[in-house]
DNA sequence: CAGCATCCAATCAGATACTG
DNA sequence: CAGTATCTGATTGGATGCTG
């Protein structure tokens, strides 16, 4: 490599590592999605995903806020309820999770003719 | 949710924590990088990414092959030598860290807006 | 050179119980 | 309901030294 190279290199590491850290993990982007289609309770929240507990997701929602991706709502009513909504950045995450979903499939497939 | 959403839910969020099992964590992507930048030999690799470890760096060699999206060569010569190399199926993966490294570099200034 | 083995510290994550 | 607190076992990862 080129010092030229090297440097590009070093900055597409960094701007992929940046993308890993905000939806990296096993849980940020189920989490994401679960709100994209239309749970708002915590708890909605907490079983549509298996797996996960109420401890980590605790955790990813609050990431997920910190990084613009979702938001938290306190909705006054009756009794006080907290909702969770994705944020209009966050549809800028589509054109990153439409093709992990896709190269998943495609990969699973793959993996399945060999063996 | 329906079922037939919450269905269509499940399998997305599958697909997608495939991937994240495949090319997830820090150092995956960087390690493919390195290699297809050039980068050939073990301690090349090494020390073209800044901060891993041998440990670490032949852990994620072992599982990026077995996920063929490296190929690891014996070559036999003078002394001989390993060698790294990318495979024709890795270049599928473009369509997937393409929109990561600009969705980074994008949310780096997104942030950076705000503090 | 290309790793593996070992030791050890730090972090993560499950289970469970508890609070406003 | 929406979490937090605590305890604990499991996993990760750095540092270092060793091997063929």
């Amino acid at each position: 490599m080129t010092d030229k190279e090297e440097k590009r290199f070093r900055e597409k590491v960094k701007a992929i590592q940046d993308t890993m850290f905000v939806i990296g993990g096993k849980w940020k982007l189920p989490v994401v999605l679960s709100i994209y289609n239309g749970n708002k309770r915590f708890n909605d929240i907490l079983n549509s995903i298996p797996k996960i507990t109420n401890r980590v997701l605790s955790k990813e929602l609050k990431h997920l806020e910190e990084n613009l991706l979702i938001r938290r709502e306190v909705v006054d009513g009756y009794s006080v309820k907290i909702e969770y909504t994705i944020t209009e950045y966050c549809l800028s995450l589509n054109d990153v999770v439409k093709p992990m979903e896709k190269w998943g499939k495609m990969h699973r497939n793959k993996l399945r003719g060999l063996s």
